[in-house]
DNA sequence: GATGAATGAGGCTTCATTCAT
DNA sequence: CATGAATGAAGCCTCATTCAT
């Protein structure tokens, strides 16, 4: 009888190992609490159903991911905005990369029929403060700020997959590649 | 007693309906046969097993797509490259519009593990090759083709997505917005 | 590949029995399947729920058993109005015996809220009808006909069912002693 | 930390108010314990398994519905036997309409295949008794007193169901109706 | 006394696929 | 060609009960 929190974690931390490894649907809840070591009840006292470990795994995802890239933004000068974006897109890149398995499997081979989730918005409204505040300060002028973010996040979601599809997984070139990209957009 | 084609075209038109409505998952062979108003038997004359028809209402899905843009494309003087950026815009964005509900099923719920589908590529290797043609008749330089292929069409999906969330649905605006925007990309 | 009906009486059958045996709730449909020799997918081509069986179960029953009475009444005068109320009784009460054991566990054992069920209703009504001619013909004076009626069917019952469990099983004493009682009733 | 009669009546009454509200299958021991605000630990140390507390339900009800009963014959002279039939006639009925569907949920849906409860036969018995008592003292005749305790019986219940199925719930006029009813079983 | 996390056996149901007609 | 009855493996989920705290 462990802290509640723990078995949470164990289970969805089983579930995403296996959803990696198998995709969701060829992973049964059977096998995640064989993996997670606890018995298939605890499964069910803690997720009312099987789709419920994917979206507390969205939400576990999105806010790591959130989260780090706003804490890296916080060491950034507020007023560097071309360097507030390089840290961005830093960020992201990396988290992405480290993280993609996960979230493909869980943002797109499970959607219920939601097709703007409510973590897609959250990242996209990040960015979007950022594009922001860089064409209030006359960093750069921007006619379209929601669409330029979407453009760039959906750009750099498209890029680093290929990248890593064809195996120039490299953080560091990727950003490279798409700081040239990006960096025609964001002009004065 | 129909020819063959008409048979096989009811039973894909089913089937997208259903994958639409409900899912891919929901959807069974059964509602697909009742839909299509044939018997279980006959699915299985024409398709081998269930993941065929996807399989096959992805490729009626690029054939179209691609032979629409590649047609539009004709039409464009060739050495008119900024014109033939423009076109190719419209033609994807409308394409996609008008049947956007059926490419996310067909390519994003259903994926057997394979990152980036032939189909994808194909529709990237167009866009590649204008981009490329344009660089090199100095109609605008670019240090990654391939990337910036990826990051536009990416990008547009997003954008496109985004106004049909947020209703703004309409080509015309859409493609404005992101001529404006990959306009940017597309310099010297 | 057997004709329809005949898989379905197959079910039924295994079903009636092993409810009888073993209970409702004790009954596995895995049971069914395995008394009537079909496999489990049989059950749900023609059965949506286990509860169906048993709504099935019902209905058959009250069909044979009504069907059973009217017969008998077919045979008797249409004036003689106590032959016919003891006809009645004595059909009832045969048919009861036979099948109190299936009568028990469909109609008792299971019930989804539906106090007064449709079957009953048309057992009363046969009844009432009956009932309502004698009065009119003056064989006997009523003042209430459907309460006498559900009386009389409810009180049948009831006595047959102590019969059964005190050992005194036989239709025939049973009916004597329930004409008597009854007799009393259908007075002038 | 409430006296144990208290939680013990608390969980009883959760009980019996979601068993007539969604049946005795449907109700959880987690709905019981939920709805009498107590931990689940708790209704195990009152009850030792689920069908105890239906069984503590059913005494309860017999209990009540017979000392009902008796006290309202207690008042009535030991001889004026049709009198004594009225009160018993009345008390029954009313006890019955008022706790019907406790009565149905507890005696009718779940039968471990008791066909004739203990409980019903401390009713029936206290007829019998008094439907003896009247035939010694030539009040009435009756060749088969159990008999006629049990059609009695059994018939108020079924035209008290009637009268609350078509909403015609009234005691008193149910009363009437008997009366007129079973007076002309209870004859010389 | 009171709690509620943990369990796991076992039930119901789904559905892609086959094949005799 | 067309049908639809038959299959059975496999999955999700329920829930009464236990027991460490």
């Amino acid at each position: 009888m462990l802290p509640a929190e723990v078995r949470v974690d164990d289970l969805m931390t089983a579930a995403a190992d296996l959803f990696i490894a198998k995709g969701i649907e060829a992973t049964t809840v059977n096998d995640i609490v064989e993996l997670a070591g606890v018995g298939k009840g605890t499964f069910y006292h803690y997720f009312a159903t099987k789709e419920d470990v994917i979206l507390a795994l969205r939400e576990r995802f999105s806010r790591d991911f959130t989260k780090k890239v706003a804490d890296a933004l916080a060491q950034c000068p507020g007023d560097d905005h071309r360097a507030r974006f390089a840290t961005w897109l830093r960020g992201t890149v990396e988290a992405y990369i480290a993280n993609y398995e996960l979230h493909d499997v869980v943002f797109h081979e499970f959607r219920h029929s939601n097709r703007n989730s409510k973590e897609k918005e959250i990242v996209i409204a990040q960015l979007s403060a950022l594009l922001g505040e860089g064409a209030k300060a006359d960093a750069w002028s921007l006619p379209d700020v929601r669409a330029a973010a979407i453009a760039i996040y959906d750009g750099m979601h498209g890029v680093v997959d290929d990248a890593i599809a064809t195996g120039n997984g490299d953080a560091g070139a990727i950003c490279d590649r798409l700081s040239l990209l990006f960096g025609r957009i964001l002009v004065a």
